[in-house]
DNA sequence: GTCTATAAACGGATAGAC
DNA sequence: GTCTATCCGTTTATAGAC
């Protein structure tokens, strides 16, 4: 499986390239051989390790988002030990769903990318490799977080921390895709853009005052444009 | 271009067809022979009628997003005239950006659905049908509203209103998109899934909170999980 | 485990009859 | 404007040599 060798194994060089170019095409409109082009392998090679296209590509996302059973809630579990049965705050429930939960655990796999378009992409494109094997501990991991926020948030119904927790996923995964469709990025040259960390920087205070908000649930919103 | 007779010709069933499985599947993965068998036409009148796929893809964003030129900023207009030099209150603004920038103007066009998938879809899948011919006047309207953001929240420097209008998109679009990787809205059988206006009511609350906080940039944020 | 060659189906687009 | 038949490139997947 590993070898002292200079380039990586055939099987690790597919995996790469399929990452990257499910990453930036999306899996319909990549094909096997734009993958093994990329790989530099014969096209076959894909079907002989990992049995079909969809495989290739559930084989992408296991490898992206660590190994089966990998606790993704340990950090919460320490949270809460030390926190001794009393609420986490909620600024520190944020940090660590955000780095904990959502974040991927595997690093950069180009150049020092921490942060992954992939797992952005999943949360979006349809057909198979998103919803189909997306891993349990996920929504594990997320029940487990609803539970913390409750605990820090009484005020809240259940259904208003879902919703947020929601929303969150919504922003974070927008943000991983990297998707910027009102060119906002390049319209105003904006700092920190495509910086993970400094992205993460400017939405904790954004997040975090829009969840500990009180709910206040108006019943006619919208006037009419 | 209308007919008094019950079926729709055939120009306006593929464009039907065609924007339901485009939501559905993403522009990739749906083939035009696809659409053609929905629509019940032969698969020449896609290039006859719209010259090429992506032809009719634009068609189909053209369509939904209401006619070229029209005014995306009049509800704006309409505020900024009414507050007469005066900064307009957020969640004022807040609604505003949701209801008319954001929103789309086609009704309905399979059952009632207001809210639409297509856009969703748009802020997230690569390749052509999505910001290659994303209309400008969205993008202008944005400008428009950082403005009148930026008057309002005179504390908060052009980026961190550029980055939270972006945030905002985000949130919008993954609700748009109506996807839910983490199955919270199975899990939880959440209140308001699926109606538009109740995700709304949710969403404005937390939105307008977390556009009013103080920016706060902190240097170190993360623990290792 | 790796590669070449090929199979079998599907993709978008078009020519030309009606 | 509508339809049939077809072209031609590309797709995934496989058979079989090495």
């Amino acid at each position: 499986m590993a070898r002292s060798d200079s380039l990586p194994d055939a099987k690790t060089r597919i995996l790469d390239a399929a990452e990257r170019l499910f990453m930036e095409n999306g899996y319909a409109a990549t094909s096997v051989r734009m993958i093994t082009g990329a790989a530099g392998v014969p096209v076959a090679l894909v079907n002989y390790h990992f049995g079909s296209k969809q495989g290739l590509m559930e084989a992408v996302y296991e490898r992206a988002l660590g190994a089966r059973g990998g606790s993704r809630v340990s950090y919460l579990d320490k949270l809460e030990a030390e926190a001794g049965g009393q609420a986490i705050p909620v600024d520190v429930l944020v940090d660590a769903f955000l780095s904990s939960a959502l974040r991927l655990t595997r690093k950069d796999t180009i150049s020092g990318e921490v942060f992954k378009q992939l797992i952005g992409r999943a949360f979006y494109e349809p057909g198979p490799g998103t919803e189909a094997f997306f891993p349990i501990e996920y929504r594990e991991a997320v029940d487990r977080y609803r539970q913390a926020f409750m605990r820090t948030l009484p005020h809240l119904s259940q259904d208003d921390v879902v919703w947020r927790m929601y929303f969150i996923v919504g922003i974070v995964a927008y943000a991983m895709a990297g998707k910027d469709v009102m060119r906002m990025t390049e319209t105003y040259s904006l700092a920190d853009a495509g910086r993970p960390d400094g992205i993460l920087a400017r939405l904790r205070p954004f997040i975090v005052a829009g969840f500990v908000a009180p709910a206040g649930v108006m019943p006619t919103l919208f006037a009419s444009a």
